[in-house]
Formats: C-alpha cells, structure tokens, sequence
DNA sequence: AGCACGCCGACT
DNA sequence: GTCGGCGTGCTC
C-alpha cells in the first residue's frame, strides 16, 4: 500500500483524474485519503488531494510525493465522496469541489523562486544583482530586471536553479507564553534573586501556583507587570517562552446573554414533534416548516437542534448571507454558548478558517453560517436546519454550481437526520414537493403573539403622477411617515435595487451611456462621480454632452438609495434616516453598527435595498414602506414573480412584529399583477395556485427541470455557430419530451467584448443529458483550452443571465 | 493551468 | 544559420 492517488490543483478537463504517486517509506501509514499533499507534477510542485491509498498502479514509472501538508485528512470519507456527488452533478471539476467545501484559507498559494547555486562571483553579471541581497529571489521581481532569456540560460547552465513552493495562505495564529521550565528550583531561584527585584519575585511566585504555559499578556495582565521583567527572567533561564496556537474569535468583545429554552405554542409544539421523532428515530426525512413571519420558527429551530446535542450529535443551520442577521447569531449563542461556530462572509480568512478548525477538532456541536457552512466537517451530524430556504443565495453562482439545499439532503441521507427547510413564502419548487408529500410539511399559520400579520395598502404610482405627484413618495407615505416621527415610532423604508441604480441618460435623445465592453448600461456612482460596468469593472466619468446629439442636458437617472436619502431629506427634513446598502455596509462592522444605531432610536427611518427585507426584529417599526414594488418585475426571468411576491412578503414582515400595530405601504406602478396583489393580502397558498398554473403552462420548474448552457466567445459568429451544433446536438440526444430552446443571445448579449449565446434545455425525466452535456465540455475542450471559447453549464440555474 | 517541445518566418 | 513566434500535447 505505497501509492497515493491523487487529484491535483490544476482545474482543466485533462488532469480532473486521480494520478498516482509513490509514497516515500517514512511515510508509508501516514499519508492517508483526504489529506492535502504537495506532489511533483511536470516541473512544477503543487498541492493535491489523496483520494485512495493503494499496493500498485497501471502507470509504469511513478515520481515520488514529496510531503503531506496536514497531519490528519483535513477531508473526511464522507466529505470525499460528497466532492465526487458534487462533481458529477455539478459538472465541475472535482478539484473545484474539494476546494469549495474547505475554507478559502486552505487553499494553495505558489511561489516560483530563483535560487543561486554558483558562487556569486560566477554568475552573469545582470544576474549576480538579484542576488546581492538573498540567495533566492521571486521570479516576479526577477523578470522585473533581466530578460527570461538570459534567465533560462542561466537555469540551463545551472549556475541558478527554478524552484516552487508550495504555501499556506493562513498561518495558525500563536501567541507567546511563558512557562517554567523546573518548577522543583523556583522557591531556590527565587530566594537567589536580588533584593530590589520584587516584580521578578512575584512573577516567580505565580508560577509556583501555575502548572502549564501561560500567555505572557495574561502574566503582565495580571501581576501588572511589563514585558521586561518577564524578559529579565526569560533570559535567568528560570523562565521559558514557547508559542502557543489560539483562535482569531470574531465575537472575543460580545457578551451573549444566555436564553433558556421559551415554552412553545401549541402550534410549535405540534410542528416540533415530527421533527424530534425523525431525530429519535434516526430517519432520514425532509420537513418544510412553513411559517408566517414571526411565527416563531427560529425558537422550532433551537429546540430541535436542541434534541440533536442530547443525543450527542450535531447541527447545521444555514442562514442567508449571515453578515445581514446579527440578531440571528445572537440568538444561537445565547442559547448554545460556545459550543457554536460561525462561519460567515464578513469574517477574515483567518477567523473563518479558526471556526472551521473548531468544528474540525469537535469543540463545536452547531456550525451556522451562509451557504457554504453546509461542508462542516461534523462527522455525527443529527440536523440540518436551512433558514428562508427560497432565498437565492444558497445556489452558488460560480463552479460548482451547487445549491445548498440539493448538497444538504445529500449529507442527511448519509447520516440519517432530518433536514429543516423553513420560510414563510417557500420557493416554489420546495411547496410543490410538500404538496407531494415528498417534504413533510409542518405549518405555523399564525405569529406568535396572535398578533395580526401588518394591513397592507398598495398605491397606485400612476394615479399618483396623473393628479400631479412627481415625487417618489406617494401621499399616503409621505402622511403615515410624518406621522411616525411625530409618534416617535420607526418606519423601514425598502428600495428594490436591482433595475433600479442610476443609469445615465441624455434627457433630449433618451440616449442611455452603455458600458463600451458589455451591453448593460452603467451605474451612476455618487461618491466617486463616476459610471461604473458591474460586470467588467469599467469605469468613466459622466461626459458633459451627450455623445449622440451633443446636448448638455445630461443627467442620472433612477433611484439609487442616494437618491432617496436626497429626495427624504428635502420632504421630510426633520427625519432621521440611515442608509444601509452596499456603500453605507462595505465595512466590516458596519452592517451591525448601523442597525444597532436604529435600535436605539437614533434614527427615525431605515433606508435600504434587499441587505434589510431579513431578519430585521425590531419592536418600535410600525411602518414599512416599498418604494417601487415592480422593479423586480420586469427582469427576464421565470422566477421574478416569484422573487417579488417573497420580497414584498418578507419586507412586510418587518412591520408590527411585537407590541405595536405594523402598517405596509407598497408603491407599484402595476397594482394589478398578481404577485403585488396576493403580497398585499399576504395570501402565499393563492399565489403558489396562481404562479403554478402558469409554470405548468411555460413547462418550468416545478413541472421541468432545467439546465442551463451558455457559450461565450470574443467572435459573434463563433459563439452563435458553437451554441447552435450544442443545440443540436443535445436535442438529437433527448426524448420529444424535453424542450431544448436556443440558439439565443443571452440577456446580457455582450460582457468584457465577449459575446454570450444560449441553450435552454427543460425536460422531466432525461437520464442521457448529465452523459450529454459532459460530451459538450469534452469536445470542446480543445477549443476551451486553448481557442478562447468559454462555455458554463448550469443545472438547475437560478439565474438565467 | 503551466510548461516543454517542435515547427515555421525574419533577422544578427 | 539562429532567435523567437505560438500551436500541440503532457503532466503520475
């Protein structure tokens, strides 16, 4: 058993297959399957993954692995063959997956080094410079003074020599502790001091009391003393330094004041039950916990997980994009103090991979974090708890294109465990399976306090402009918004971004300035005065005149939190507003401040795009309001009707949640479309009818499966002729059954001069087409590689651009 | 992905 | 003749 397997760190098509090292003797029984290893490969070192251990291989000469980089498998057999399930049905590389169920801080960073083997006299004299300083140099900085030419003689002639270096981006954050190294001599020692030397006495003293190592901070801490007098004794040998590992603890200052379990409602206690059986049982079953907002589903969520750390086993709970649900994490604390990591994308490299190491080394029983807390390495695991499973975040947009709530009945099934999805507006798909009996549903149709779900008034902006309103607020906003100031009661106030930043416009000619490389209008920037591509990052200032009638009436256009926080100020100037979107939040912290700041009452109104529609439980908001309720509306896309419908839901869930009465105003321009319309009666089961008749009748999910294609290519008529033989040739391949749509240009037809054609498939049952999509890739992988063709494919897309 | 190898054109 | 372009194919 001296061959490791191993899938290398080079995401392409040909080497996405195990290729098989030696294992050196001394580490023969050490190297293990899931653990990372640096391996030879062409000239190069780089970093794998052993996937198997085996007595021999089918290839002739093999090349010795040079060392592991872990002393344990940092992936555990479940999380390998979970890396292989998500390859196959992601269509990625499995590289790619290994490396997306790892914190980010392990993956491999490389360093190409020059080194100096001759006498530096010998050397060329262009080259003998590089190295006056150190006997290596990157080769970056080596490029930056000499020719590669006069490099690669100097390689050939071996008078240098080319090495890479395999790194860790994180390292292990260690601390400096003292400790004593024999303790038998300290009373001794300490007599045999000075008499003057007291600080040193009593730091001999506490170490009499102190067995093992303490961090010298702690020691200067505590006996007040500085770094000197500890130095001082260091340096008598009677003390010792040593480093000690610690965890970066993103939450080290925050007090979390401990919850005890609330006693559940008759209706929580009727949905737990199902869910505690499963647990109990060991069965594997999943349960849509549909309820109303504030229902009490996150306390559902405590008490179930609350069963599974009895059992001694252990709980994930996903939440959307945590950074937005302080409140969230607050909660899990209180109530499992630290037996909790968190894992989210406000944390640094370093703190993020710290949780993971908790989980890892099973200090922690519960990991809660965003989509890709759903790889924590638990190795017992007895729940999976997926919070507002409809939100969009949990498909992950990149390769692989898994979605969360796919990846976590897959790990449930391996361990028999249940798994909790819950919302109040289910996505579509998760409704149908319940309706099916394929998911358990378990309802909470009430809130918790019996208080009334918030009266909803929707506003028809048209009739406000026709009787002469311009502005962005209706009246009946604008009145209920004076009159929460004066009650001193608070108001969310919610701008449905997406479709909705600036863009910039010539007011004589309409003309609209695109991005130069791609074919979406730019984003007007208030801080930096610029226009910006979200696709390309193309950047421009605002022209003067405008490019095709030479007119100056240029200006921005739309409504950009910016601009509305201008327009409140001017109606309303005694309000108070803080402005929560990307810009106000970027920092860390930020997001957390500033809604700390509305709690305490410093604002009157909370301005915001999607960041504030979640989570928000704040008991003094009596007033949400939805500026443009139909931005969302109008996207090209299946699913924007839905995405309204749970928007304009969850936003007004903000309202009323305690005490005091809640009241939502949402301003449409399409008062009629029936997603505004069941928003306002809050009517989910009518919508799910409505909204599935019309799937039904589009062949969309949940009636069809789809996956998505999308070929991309600097050249028109090439990426049009590749999408059309792809279109082809997969309809020659599936059953009349399926619908195969395309040739057609993507939504956004052109990003960074490359231009985008697309293949639809929608089908029911086609077990030919993960074999068929995986011939594409195959084909064209030539041209993939090499050709500048670029071609996605996406099961199950959540975003069709 | 890198990198070597190899086969063609334009230069000291 | 050699330097240097980039198409092709391999990496255990």
């Amino acid at each position: 058993m001296n061959v490791a397997s191993v899938i290398v760190d080079v995401p392409a098509k040909q080497t996405d297959k195990p290729f098989d090292y030696l294992i050196p003797e001394h580490l023969i029984e050490i190297i293990k399957p899931g653990m990372r290893v640096i391996v030879p490969f062409g000239p190069r070192k780089i970093q794998g993954f052993v996937v198997g251990i085996k007595a021999e291989s089918d290839f002739k000469s093999l090349k010795e692995l040079i060392e592991p980089m872990d002393l344990n498998p940092i992936l555990n057999k479940e999380l390998l063959s979970l890396g292989d399930w998500l390859s196959n049905h992601t269509l990625s590389y499995k590289i790619s997956a290994y490396q997306a169920m790892l914190p980010a801080a392990l993956k491999a960073k490389y360093e190409k080094k020059l080194k100096r083997i001759d006498a530096i006299e010998e050397l060329d004299p262009s080259i003998k410079l590089l190295f006056s300083d150190s006997d290596s140099i990157t080769w970056e900085e080596a490029i930056a003074h000499v020719s590669i030419r006069t490099l690669q003689r100097a390689v050939s002639e071996s008078s240098i020599e080319l090495i890479y270096e395999v790194k860790e981006r994180v390292k292990k954050k260690k601390l400096k502790a003292i400790y004593c190294p024999d303790r038998a001599q300290l009373e001794n020692w300490k007599k045999s001091l000075p008499a003057n030397a007291a600080k040193q006495k009593e730091v001999l003293s506490y170490f009499l009391k102190q067995e093992g190592p303490v961090f010298q901070k702690e020691v200067e801490d505590i006996l007040e003393v500085s770094s000197a007098v500890i130095k001082g004794l260091v340096k008598k040998e009677m003390l010792s330094e040593t480093y000690l590992e610690v965890y970066r603890d993103p939450f080290a200052e925050r007090q979390f004041s401990s919850t005890v379990p609330l006693s559940l409602t008759e209706e929580q206690h009727n949905a737990i039950i199902p869910i505690w059986n499963s647990v109990e049982q060991h069965e594997h079953e999943v349960f849509l916990l549909y309820g109303v907002t504030g229902s009490g589903k996150t306390e559902v969520y405590l008490q179930s997980i609350q069963r599974v750390l009895e059992q001694g086993r252990e709980a994930i709970v996903l939440v959307p994009e945590i950074s937005l649900t302080p409140q969230m994490v607050t909660r899990f604390k209180g109530r499992f103090g630290d037996k909790v990591a968190v894992l989210h994308s406000g944390l640094s490299a370093g703190e993020k991979y710290d949780e993971w190491r908790k989980i890892q080394r099973k200090e922690v029983s519960v990991a809660v974090g965003a989509r890709s807390a759903i790889f924590a390495p638990f190795e017992n695991l007895g729940i999976i708890i997926i919070d507002e499973e409809h939100e969009t975040s949990y498909k992950q947009e990149e390769n692989p294109r898994y979605h969360a709530r796919d990846v976590a009945i897959e790990r449930a099934k391996t361990y028999r465990c249940p798994v909790v999805l819950g919302s109040a507006t289910p996505a579509l798909e998760t409704f149908a399976r319940a309706q099916k009996d394929v998911y358990k549903l378990l309802k909470l149709p009430k809130r918790m306090n019996n208080q009334a779900l918030p009266a909803v008034t929707i506003i028809d902006m048209r009739e406000e402009l026709r009787e002469g309103n311009r502005s962005m607020f209706s009246r009946v906003l604008l009145d209920q918004l004076k009159e929460r100031i004066e009650k001193k009661e608070q108001t969310v106030l919610f701008l449905n971004k997406r479709g909705h930043s600036s863009f910039v416009m010539c007011r004589d000619c309409g003309y609209v300035i695109n991005c130069p490389n791609c074919d979406i209008s730019l984003t007007y920037h208030q801080y930096s005065r610029q226009m910006k591509c979200h696709y390309c990052g193309h950047e421009d200032h605002v022209p003067s005149v405008c490019p095709e009638c030479q007119s100056e009436h240029i200006r921005y256009f739309g409504t950009g939190t910016q601009k509305v926080e201008e327009e409140l100020v001017k109606v309303l100037p005694e309000a108070r507003v803080i402005r929560m979107d990307v810009d106000t939040t970027s920092r860390k912290g930020a997001h957390e401040k500033l809604l700390n700041q509305f709690q305490e009452g410093q604002a009157d109104i909370l301005l915001g795009t999607q960041m504030i529609a979640k989570g928000l439980d704040f008991p003094n908001i009596t007033l949400v309001g939805v500026l443009s309720a139909d931005t969302m509306l109008h996207l090209p896309d299946f699913r924007s009707s839905e995405k309204t419908f749970q928007l304009l839901t969850q936003v007004s869930g903000r309202a009323g949640r305690h005490q005091l009465e809640g009241e939502v105003i949402i301003q449409t321009y399409t008062p009629e479309h029936y997603s505004v319309e069941l928003a306002g009666t809050q009517d989910y089961d009518l919508f799910y009818d409505k909204e599935m008749m019309i799937r039904k009748i589009h062949k969309y999910p949940p009636f069809y499966y789809i996956s998505l294609i999308t070929v991309s290519h600097e050249q028109l008529m090439k990426a049009v002729a590749v999408t059309e033989k792809i279109t082809g040739w997969v309809r020659a391949k599936l059953s009349d059954e399926a619908v195969v749509l395309g040739p057609v240009a993507s939504p956004i037809p052109r990003i960074n001069n490359r231009y985008r054609y697309q293949c639809l498939v929608k089908y029911k049952r086609e077990p030919q087409l993960n074999g068929a999509l995986k011939t594409v890739l195959d084909q064209y992988q030539q041209e993939i590689a090499t050709g500048g063709l670029q071609i996605s494919i996406d099961v199950n897309p959540y975003i069709l651009m």
